[in-house]
DNA sequence: ATGAAAGCGCTAACAT
DNA sequence: ATGTTAGCGCTTTCAT
């Protein structure tokens, strides 16, 4: 492989001076400055990143703490990121975590074995060692999709957007809303909080009867909520379901025990996941700009690592109901 | 950071022994192994791999070749990939390319200046001097969902796969049976391959005016082939997708155009993706063994890396039609 | 069986 | 403005 000397060599310089080039420093002659760029234009030479990263103590790696079950929703999210953290020369690496204390634990130990440059995190860790680990190493964070104190976090407002998703419903006239959700997360249960709230502003009793926890949010778990949903309660009109996912799974079962969507019951997802504006019916949700999340993710977290920026305070996007056929007025 | 010297000196040994218990090497005391191995443990350390890296002169990284597209089959896909890949200590980074020359360039560009350990493909690159570099460099390939002369890949048997999905079809009574698919790849005239062979099989016309192709595998080129599709021909009553996706976006026109499905049309797709179990009709598809496709086609770029196998000829996975809603017999 | 020493490719401090 | 040099953390001859 071409390296930095041969460069030198064909230029009649030292290593020094291309490295300069390279790196953009100044004090190099403009002249001398032209004549390296010519050659390694010429011979494609490109910089060993292992030599760099080992000298400048960086890995140009970045983690990507997600669950274990990585769900469409994330995987579209990473897809996004992963574009921009390409775009300004990162690697990536997985650690994927399961919801229990253990699995945290090999996580950690394995983060330890890295030397990463930063974290995305797509998955809320529990355990408070992981934060004095990072904090004590300086490893620059990201929460994505949710917000962790102290954390630099990008997310939309979760408890508004989860507001305005069960106040459309609640307009449409439904005054018996289930919820589908995973109280295991802080976004899980901000969303849960705007449920609540809709029904207190709209002077609705909160009636918790209607609630179903799952534990992860799939397709599968729509549906095994869906069913426990079902055994419990027959008396309602209108679903929230935390993510979309939920939503099909919780559409899946309805079609199945022949109750119409959204005739008989109107369901409301969140999320707004690739397949929502395409499945029969067309499902109601409220849009998380997974786009810009994506780019704002991959960008602060590379402002954090390039020292140009500080976590200060979360950066929120904006959400936006997007109404489509699984939500109908309630008929009397 | 603690460094192999840090472990040496607490051991009152040189770093040349300490490497050669971590990297297992023999001639090693078997007291002063267990020694070091005692320390590492206590310590923490763990090495450092941009300085493996430069001395070994292999980077731990493999790069994805994948459509800029990325749809959700190959999501899918790379999820389970990527989980064997963290397994072997490989990181990822990722080369999205579009289907045209100056993308491929720009891919190889990159591609160069990334001292990559291995590349799986889950695209197919058009560009001969793609794979003159890569052979070249002697950067070990591996083609994931479709074959390369000369490249190990690993894929089922898409004629024979194909050819099973419109075996259904016909066998369900269907004589005039549309198909949608991308002419652009490999795997997709593969089955469309499959598609005429069964016609043949089974003593039909190959009526060509029943084929629309699109560019991409999307839900949403699945709605515009299916739009273009109704426009020039009605009489049909079944349809073979090449993919799930595309079929997806085909059943929400049928739909949208107050076709039933599967009354009036059958629809069958190809890969068995997540959705297709929950879909309202649930999709018959030709299941593609993507756990194990993301397994093998790891294992096997690991193997080549190391060096304990040769491309040598292709491994074909096993296929699998799997029954559901979305394909009825044909009403008279 | 073990240690000393060289060197992987690069950057940065220091010298000129 | 440019060159010299040391050193990042590791593995691997080559001695012993």
């Amino acid at each position: 492989m071409i390296s930095i000397k041969d460069i030198a060599r064909q230029a009649g310089m030292s290593p020094a001076t291309v490295s300069r080039v390279i790196n953009g420093k100044s004090h190099v002659h403009p002249e001398k400055r032209d004549q390296i760029l010519k050659i390694i234009e010429e011979t494609g030479y490109v910089p060993n990143k292992a030599a760099r990263s080992m000298v400048l103590q960086r890995s140009f790696t970045v983690g990507i703490v997600v669950n274990e079950t990585f769900n469409m929703f994330q995987r579209q999210l990473f897809s996004f990121i992963e574009r921009r953290l390409e775009f300004f020369g990162y690697h990536t690496i997985f650690f994927f975590v399961q919801c229990d204390g253990v699995s945290e634990e090999d996580c950690l130990a394995r983060l330890k074995s890295e030397a990463l440059d930063g974290i995305i995190m797509l998955h809320e860790m529990k355990d408070p060692q992981f934060y004095a680990y990072t904090m004590n190493m300086g490893i620059p964070l990201v929460a994505s999709t949710f917000s962790i104190q102290g954390v630099l976090s990008i997310h939309v407002n979760e408890e508004q957007a989860a507001f305005d998703a069960v106040s459309h419903l609640i307009g449409l006239g439904h005054r018996k809303i289930g919820m589908l959700y995973s109280g295991g997360d802080s976004f899980g249960r901000q969303r849960a909080a705007g449920f609540y709230l809709a029904h207190e502003a709209l002077g609705l009793s909160r009636n918790t009867h209607l609630v179903v926890q799952v534990p992860y949010y799939s397709i599968e778990f729509g549906v095994y909520g869906m069913r426990e949903f079902l055994l419990q309660e027959q008396d309602f009109s209108a679903l929230f379901a935390a993510t979309d996912e939920l939503a099909i799974g919780a559409m899946r079962v309805l079609r199945d025990e022949g109750l119409r969507v959204p005739e008989d019951i109107s369901v409301i997802g969140f999320d707004d996941i690739e397949i929502a504006d395409y499945f029969i019916p067309r499902l109601t949700t409220v849009r998380q700009p997974l786009d810009e999340l994506g780019e704002q993710t991959a960008l602060n977290l590379h402002k954090l690592i390039s020292g140009s920026r500080r976590p200060g305070r979360d950066l929120i996007l904006p959400h936006k109901l997007i109404i489509r056929e699984s939500t109908a007025r309630k008929i009397p």
